[in-house]
DNA sequence: TCAAAAGTGTTCAAAATACACCCATGT
DNA sequence: ACATGGGTGTATTTTGAACACTTTTGA
């Protein structure tokens, strides 16, 4: 059931894309059925991904299945690596799937992968129009998945470590209005690792672009956390230093 | 004069090589002549680079178009960005050259973007089979060079400076044998700024994974420099911890 | 009144910074 | 003998790490 589309598709180029979001204190990649082909069993998931339009930049092309998929734009996005080995598809499940599906199954396709972070207010996915289901899942719990996804979320999460430690990017996982708690514990998914509450704490408000709102939690069982937000502009005009030599 | 070749071309994907060597105290590009073609003037250069074989990876890709332009084998290569703007061949410049030495001259071509670093040590390139002529340029005297070539070095120098923060890449642009005094120099160069000597060499010694020759530079004009060099067993052995959160 | 998470300060150790003079060599 | 770059130590400031109790709320 593909979509009707003026444009070219070029039968060598794909991008996917690893859509992160934070919810329930856990952090979650979008996954989607593939398209369902009679008589081609698929129980793998993917990673919503496409062939790109002749007329259209590599960053076009992620936002532009970004958005078939979720409905979301301007979100966080970012390229971080690009896979071409020649057998990068190799399952038998994913080449009858091709086969089924693709004007040129046998073609050899580079992907360029992107990777985006999705912020708890914008939660839902809209099924897309290639996609038959997507599916939040947590990153605990993906299994196997088609082509060389597993790579490339892999691959993914390890870029976006290294970010964490140079960039504040969590922030474009969590609502507009967030606690310390939520920052730390998105901080500790993301690093692998245990934070000290105090240090991380003193350690966040001294960048003074996480700043303090005259807002607390409500109905929660214990003491109500005040809320925090992210100031883009106080980040922007705040020097940058990198550790020194 | 296209070499024969028993490799499919991928007509949609090349890979585009920034090779950076050190000396005379600079860091130089290796900068391409592209073949000469009858009627077609060009006076741009371009980092080498060229379409993808059908059967090879990205990585071998890369390798091969290193190999072919200084024979050399077993160097630092690392992809660090795909560029792939419909737009990006648009100088008349480079359609003209495309039209002469290109199968398919009008095809839209996505280029993945390795960098590779070259220690002084086998610093003489050989002109390959598919260039011209190659050139060291200091990399504060690169002009306007072919295609989107521009961006992708500009690119390139930021990604290095990146790394170097955090790993010790340096080492692959110096010979075996340095002093702290090129060493210095080199991450001033990257990093494009001036450190403190006695802060620098005591930080790097800090590390463990330079080590000191009993050998020493021979026939300077001044006190010559003790020799170092790098320990790439220690430097995998090491912790390597991030900065802390 | 209890359970649950929020919030808060101090001490110690390590790392970063700033800074100036003597040394070994070739010409 | 002089010009050139090599090599070294200390004091001060800043940052990181470890650590435990009181507070506020809903159930």
């Amino acid at each position: 059931m593909a979509q009707a589309s003026e444009h070219i598709i070029n039968p060598n180029v794909s991008v996917d894309n690893v859509i992160l979001g934070f919810a329930d204190n856990e952090l979650k990649v979008l996954l989607i059925e593939r398209e369902r082909v009679e008589e081609v069993p698929d129980d793998f998931l993917a990673l919503p991904g496409n062939l790109i339009y002749e007329d259209e930049t590599l960053d076009q092309a992620a936002e532009r299945v970004l958005y078939e998929l979720t409905g979301l734009k301007n979100i966080f996005l970012e390229q971080f690596h690009s896979f071409g080995d020649p057998n990068r598809i190799r399952k038998k499940q994913d080449l009858d799937w091709l086969k089924a599906i693709r004007a040129h199954p046998e073609a050899r396709v580079i992907t360029v992968a992107y990777y985006s972070l999705i912020k708890a207010d914008n939660y839902n996915p809209t099924p897309s129009a290639f996609a038959q289901k997507a599916f939040w899942v947590p990153i605990t719990d993906v299994g196997q998945l088609a082509f060389d996804h597993n790579d490339i979320f892999y691959r993914a999460l390890e870029h976006l470590k290294d970010k964490l430690y140079k960039y504040p990017i969590g922030f474009e996982l969590l609502p507009e209005k967030f606690t310390l708690a939520q920052l730390q514990r998105l901080y500790e998914i993301i690093l692998q690792t245990k934070l000290d509450k105090r240090n991380f704490r003193r350690k966040i408000l001294k960048t003074k672009f996480v700043v303090p709102l005259n807002e607390k939690q409500r109905g929660v069982a214990h003491k109500p956390a005040r809320l925090y937000h992210f100031d883009k502009e106080r980040f922007k005009s705040t020097e940058h230093r990198y550790v020194s030599y």
